[in-house]
DNA sequence: GGTCGCATCAATCGAAAGGTTGAGCTCTCG
DNA sequence: CGAGAGCTCAACCTTTCGATTGATGCGACC
């Protein structure tokens, strides 16, 4: 019998997961969180965890994630949510996550997944796999760090000059890492960029 | 008897939103769609439509909400989505949605939300009500539909031209629409008004 | 029936951003 | 140690953007 855990800050959707699992003869709830901090201290009673990335408020479910992981003897964590964007799939697969569906998966999909959770195997989302494949064998388009750095504060609506200042460089240099940011973006602008380093996940727009 | 159909493109969801109702002896599930053309030409069925906004592709449920207002008869909107922006919100009640549901409710304000739309009444999510509120009230900040518009485009990274002529505008009143935005949002660039606007929840980075 | 907000457009000017070329520096890796 | 990648900077030029001023038409509201 595999004991899972529902952490997710939706009652409509913990409710539509216990209606998938109450099909399941092998499946049973252990337990259920509307927050991260709640899906950590009920970690224990699971085989394993059903983690959405977004709760309303307090840590992220990759946090949790991470502090689950870091328990001794844990339960293998099963990230569902909506988003797929890189930064929010590498920030759970680094985690310690164990497999990563999305919302819009079919049951059998799911329950499938748990079950290979279950047993430590991973389970990703086509969508899923295929990017991190992507990403780890064909790194371009991955922006270094420093121009991850100068790309995050044009986004914060910053111009070159305030963004030389702020990194003590001169205009000429933030203008040489931004070249290179359009040119690995295939963009000619920092809005452009922007939009297009946010689609792919590369930074995240802060609320 | 209120006959309900459920739009929403994720398979858990649809099964929370069953359970939920199942308990509702008044309440009964006309049909289910799983894109926005599903719910269109299913909205006929239904005395209230559930609708998401954002479904895995085609159009949005705020376009499937302005059709489905627009055909004769047509059944009540109660938008159910877990975006929040001023963006989203603005744009499902103008296309003529009923109410505005976050899916963190609890199901007990859903079903009361059901029923309130059923008859016409508008139900929001408390959050929303206040946006509005505030929004309408306090004008002051609050940005235009045609202001939003350009600014979405610019967020996306176009430029003023390529805006101009999406829009079928010249570049001139882009511009204006551009200096009014900088104005109420108290920036002064392009990138600054994004990061403002996003931060605000005005518009929002779509993928 | 006038006022106000909104949307539309034009012309101009200085500032900022983008493109190009070229170069020196440090670090790592084989 | 040489090659390559990443980070740093300079000078120059073109394009775009932002600021300003001013104008028209339209609908809403009192």
């Amino acid at each position: 019998m595999i004991r899972v855990l529902i952490a997710d800050d939706h009652p409509i959707v913990r409710s539509g997961l216990r209606a998938v699992l109450r099909g399941e003869p092998d499946l049973t709830i252990a337990a259920e969180a509307a927050t991260a901090q709640d899906a950590i201290a009920k970690a224990g009673l699971a085989d394993v965890v059903l983690m959405d990335l977004r709760f309303g408020d307090g840590p992220s479910g990759a946090q949790a994630t991470a502090a689950i992981t870091a328990l001794p003897d844990p339960p293998h964590v099963l990230v569902l949510t909506t988003y797929d964007t890189d930064a929010d799939i590498l920030a759970a697969i680094e985690a310690g996550a164990t497999g990563y569906l999305l919302k819009d998966a079919e049951p059998e999909d799911l329950v499938a997944a748990i079950r290979a959770a279950a047993v430590g195997r991973s389970a990703l989302a086509p969508g899923v796999a295929a990017r991190l494949v992507d990403r780890t064998r064909n790194p371009v388009g991955a922006l270094s760090a420093r121009e991850t750095e100068v790309l995050g504060l044009v986004a914060d609506g910053l111009s070159n000059l305030s963004i030389s200042r702020r990194l003590h460089l001169s205009q000429a240099t933030v203008k040489s890492h931004l070249v290179r940011v359009y040119a690995k973006l295939g963009v000619d602008s920092r809005t452009a960029a922007v939009a297009a380093a946010t689609a792919r996940g590369l930074i995240r727009p802060h609320r």
